[in-house]
DNA sequence: TAAACTAGTTTATATTATAAACCATAATTA
DNA sequence: TAATTATGGTTTATAATATAAACTAGTTTA
């Protein structure tokens, strides 16, 4: 293929969240899906791929007693979505 | 989600193939096939969904006694790819 | 204390992308 | 001229991916 845009971004899901997290700080479990839209269930599996691939960090802990999930982009994320991002302008001609 | 990314052209392939289509004014199954260096069959199976969609003919004819296909944007296409690209500025924040 | 709610995870299913296998015809070569 | 290889694809089977439904674990409220 021309040049291969990364498939662990190349997916609408998670490109919306790295996206996110690119422009926060950090961003909380409900954060993201209020932003996204998205079913719990499916952030949940991206927010797990995109920490497999060492993108993000999720960070599990209690807030008024109940489960608080953190989520924060690593610099190795961060590269990868400018790569990405990159990648997309030559692809597109922009 | 955030801003609903065309499915239709959100695909690696069928991305390449509009994005080329888009910059020529039409091009030959096996140029597309050269440019994208993608396999026979994937390229078929997705100048099939860009046609149902729409956004590309596709000529049948023959050349020097051998099946030629020709493809070309239409005007249907080429906005749809205009407005992917204007929905990808704002969903990367470009 | 039971119902409803919060904050997720797991799993089953639907969708999509892809490659392998195939088809029809043409050209080549033995 | 019969077999072999090449051209230009299409169809179909499989792998990968995205998604939603169902579930878990605990909390709050009536």
């Amino acid at each position: 293929m021309y040049k291969e845009l990364n498939p662990l971004l190349h997916s609408q899901l998670r490109l919306a969240i790295i996206s996110l997290l690119a422009s926060v700080s950090e961003a909380e479990f409900n954060y993201i899906k209020e932003k996204t839209k998205a079913t719990s269930g499916n952030i949940s599996v991206q927010l797990d791929k995109l920490k497999s691939a060492g993108y993000i960090t999720v960070q599990k802990s209690f807030r008024d007693n109940y489960p608080l999930t953190t989520c924060k982009i690593t610099i190795k994320g961060r590269a990868a979505f400018e790569q990405y991002v990159q990648d997309l302008k030559t692809y597109l001609n922009l």
